[in-house]
DNA sequence: ACGTTCCGCTACGGTAACGTAGCGAAAGTA
DNA sequence: TACTTTCGCTACGTTACCGTAGCGGAACGT
């Protein structure tokens, strides 16, 4: 009868590898270039031992994306403005970087098509969307927002505008632009009109 | 000596076959579905009658990609706020369908990699966004925005949401949503401050 | 009607990745 | 130390797609 309690360090220390592998493959050559043979080659792994823990490419691929647990804060300051500059400068970083400006694509590709995708994306993008979600509440609750204001397509006017010129214009995400959106939002936001 | 006057008809039917299964194809299984052997199966053209007209499944997907012009259309009445309505929800609509949905997606992760992707991608998104461009250059020349805004982000503020909602949340994009879009926009772009 | 062009077909060799099986060696556990 | 587990390796057959060549027949232009 073999314990669960320590799981074997070699069975940890092929995983991990594997999983690295997986996650700097798809950040390069997109989806299509995660296959058994270069996580293997890339790892160092044997193809065999790989086949032991994934019953294929799309599982791992799973465990990938899963393993990737990058959290992104909002401040909470009092100020509203300053505090959402803040966060969407962080996630305009994010953006610039591989996990966003490759990553990202190649996820919402997989996910339109592949329903197990699909709801490992809705995950991945949900956790990351909370922060963004509960300050603006916290900004309803002290009334630094209207109480009646639609929360989600407030969130899509401040971060979508960040994702459409990172993915679809290719232009630069720098601190005027992030502050130029929060200010325009809010805004337009207060009047009730 | 052959004159170009007037193509062959039967490379015309083969070429518009190919190109036409082409597009479904990357409609349906994205990117990777598009091989000339699929092609080849939907279309019922021969696989060496392919190879006669383009090097390989690149060239042919880029031909199939730059035949898809669907032109958009914004309206231009003087109200600036019904015309960008009007406007979006027309591109929500797009976004809605096949096109948006599953050919966008594709597009972007291909482009994040194929240089040749990158540049039809350019063009291909260029072109559905001068309307909107237009559009807002003469609303600003008419007095209906500030002269000194800024006009890429304003797009990216009115279309970004969304591409967001569309991509990465998967919510609706009703008329609701659209009309609060281009209001909270543009009263907050209007007052300077 | 005639020569040309294009198409469909079959066939070929080559590459990449698949997924499985079995064996000895190394690394873990007790 | 004795055992169990895992690993790396080699080997094998299979699938999918690649890209090219050549031939006969059909479609085309004049």
């Amino acid at each position: 009868m073999t314990s669960s309690s320590t799981p074997d360090p070699r069975v940890v220390r092929s995983r991990h590898a594997a999983l690295t592998a997986a996650q700097e493959l798809v950040a390069e050559y997109g989806f299509r270039g995660v296959t058994i043979e270069a996580v293997a080659a890339r790892s160092g792994i044997a193809r065999t031992t790989i086949y032991r823990q994934w019953r294929g490419s799309n599982e791992l691929l799973v465990d990938a994306f899963a393993a990737d647990k990058c959290a992104v804060v909002f401040p909470n300051t009092g100020d509203l403005r300053a505090d959402l500059s803040a966060g969407l400068l962080e996630l305009a970083d994010t953006l610039g970087g591989n996990d966003g400006g490759r990553l990202l694509p190649a996820m919402l590709e997989a996910a339109e098509r592949d329903p197990e995708f699909a709801q490992l994306s809705k995950s991945f993008i949900d956790a990351r969307r909370k922060p963004l979600r509960d300050r603006l509440t916290q900004a309803v609750r002290s009334g630094e927002l209207p109480t009646d204001i639609d929360l989600e397509t407030l969130m899509a006017m401040l971060a979508g505008p960040l994702f459409y010129r990172r993915l679809l214009t290719h232009q630069g995400l720098g601190r005027a632009v992030v502050e130029r959106i929060v200010r325009t939002v809010i805004e337009g936001s207060s009047s009730t009109s």
